[in-house]
DNA sequence: TTTTGAGTTGTTCGA
DNA sequence: GTCGAACAACTCAAA
């Protein structure tokens, strides 16, 4: 018996058909294509909330994208469990001859592919990796002597050098539709079935108004304005095309593209460097005693303070899933310099809560702020929550949004004073690092 | 090899 | 209220 030949395009965090460059060259090529997405185990098994929005997103898309190539007479087949597993199992089903995605650069997810490489080896099936996620990969913005960026401007300026017009083209996989495998659709497996349920939080619409982009750098800073994008999901799971964004952020707004190049610039740190994921960037700062007070923790975590501008951000995030940029990194100076906390929790935190969550951005900023990261600013950058406030939100809209009860009695008294808690932070800090 | 200039996002103090 | 300097001295990148 003979089972016809074909190829597959694996769909991970790229959740979409239109511009997606893996996917464009499995239908430029010349077989029918099956396109898979699996649900892992190994990262659903990590998630506590059991109606988590993000899992939630991932669903609705994936069945998006069955929908639309039901129209095509097609369909997306999902799986549930370990991709080595399910791999095989794939592998044993269908006579396939080259297996398409776009690469991840996160430790995990590369481990993943080459054990999954690995396995097609053996089959005799190719596996084609190509650049989706990112404009510039890590190995492509390097020092003249070959090593990485550890400083973000230098790194910012090859990056812009490095850049071609090629570089920011959409490729146009929606004109090969035709080339999917034709077959009687399937369900996308049930939430359900993994145990989870359908989240209510709601999630931001991938799009971006050139307004936005125009106004951007006066707004950005202003959380009770909303003058961010809001896209951070959707460049997490690939459900917008970077391409796109940064295309027209290079025209409009050089503020924005800068923030793209800081998400490039910390994949690439993680790829060259995925100690990080657990260990302080420098060094230096492992002899940092951090008090990790447990009280302390959760007074932060719940947006208990007693310090307004703190406590709204930690509330946005605790019922929205969202934290404005501004406000992230007052809460994480607040946690490390403040309360002496190991940045780690925080982070541990934020990856827990956040929706737009992406381990290379949360991991930069959070030793950014810890000033343990790859950032060589002196550890005496203490935010002073107060300041940030008259600075950033001085009609107290933000704080008013989110804590409305900070003038009244039972509202929190501070957890620990300011002038204390900076000094104590200059002196543990230059304690531990001479 | 040596030298030079520079480093996301800050705060405080004193003139 | 505004401004510049001090904070403390180090590492990185590139010439």
């Amino acid at each position: 018996m003979s089972k016809p030949l074909l190829n597959i395009f694996w769909f991970r965090r790229d959740l979409r058909l239109e511009d997606n460059r893996g996917l464009y060259e499995a239908l430029n090529d010349d077989l029918p294509v099956l396109p898979v997405f699996i649900f892992d185990s190994n990262i659903l098994d990590d998630l506590e909330d059991k109606s988590d929005a993000r899992l939630s997103f991932i669903h609705k898309e994936v069945t998006a994208i069955n929908e639309t190539l039901k129209e095509k007479g097609s369909g997306i087949r999902t799986f549930y469990g370990n991709p080595t597993e399910i791999w095989k199992k794939i592998l044993e089903e269908h006579n396939i001859k080259t297996i398409f995605l776009n690469r991840d650069y996160e430790p995990y997810a590369t481990k993943r592919d080459e054990e999954v490489k690995k396995i097609a080896d053996e089959k005799g099936v190719e596996f084609k990796l190509f650049k989706d996620h990112v404009i510039l990969e890590p190995h492509e913005v390097l020092k003249d002597d070959g090593s990485p960026y550890v400083v973000f401007t230098p790194f910012s300026k090859r990056w812009k050098e490095e850049l071609t017009e090629e570089d920011l083209i959409s490729v146009p996989s929606a004109l090969y539709f035709t080339n999917f495998v034709q077959m009687s659709n399937t369900p996308v497996t049930a939430l359900s079935t993994m145990g989870f349920q359908t989240s209510d939080i709601e999630i931001p619409s991938g799009t971006l108004e050139d307004a936005l982009l125009e106004k951007y750098a006066e707004r950005r800073d202003h959380p009770a304005i909303e003058g961010t994008s809001r896209l951070g999901i959707h460049l997490r799971f690939g459900t917008i095309s970077i391409r796109n964004i940064a295309q027209r952020a290079e025209k409009k707004s050089g503020t924005f593209l800068n923030e793209l190049i800081w998400r490039e610039f910390y994949q690439m740190i993680l790829w060259h460097f995925p100690r990080v994921v657990n260990e302080n960037f420098k060094k230096q700062y492992n002899s940092v005693p951090w008090r990790n007070d447990l009280n302390e923790f959760q007074a932060w975590c719940e947006g208990k303070t007693g310090y307004p501008i703190v406590d709204a951000g930690m509330r946005q995030l605790n019922e929205t899933g969202y934290m404005h940029n501004r406000v992230r990194m007052i809460v994480a100076s607040f946690l490390t310099k403040h309360l002496l906390i190991d940045w780690r929790w925080g982070e541990a935190y934020f990856a827990k809560k956040l929706l737009d969550y992406e381990l290379a951005s949360n991991n930069g900023g959070w030793q950014w702020a810890a000033g343990t990261g790859t950032d060589a600013q002196p550890y005496f950058r203490i935010f002073n929550p107060e300041s940030q406030t008259r600075k950033f939100d001085p009609e107290l809209k933000y704080i008013k949004r989110w804590v409305p009860d900070f003038q009244e009695l039972a509202y929190p008294k501070p957890v620990v004073d300011h002038k204390y808690a900076r000094e104590r932070c200059l002196e543990t800090f230059k304690e531990a690092l001479s």
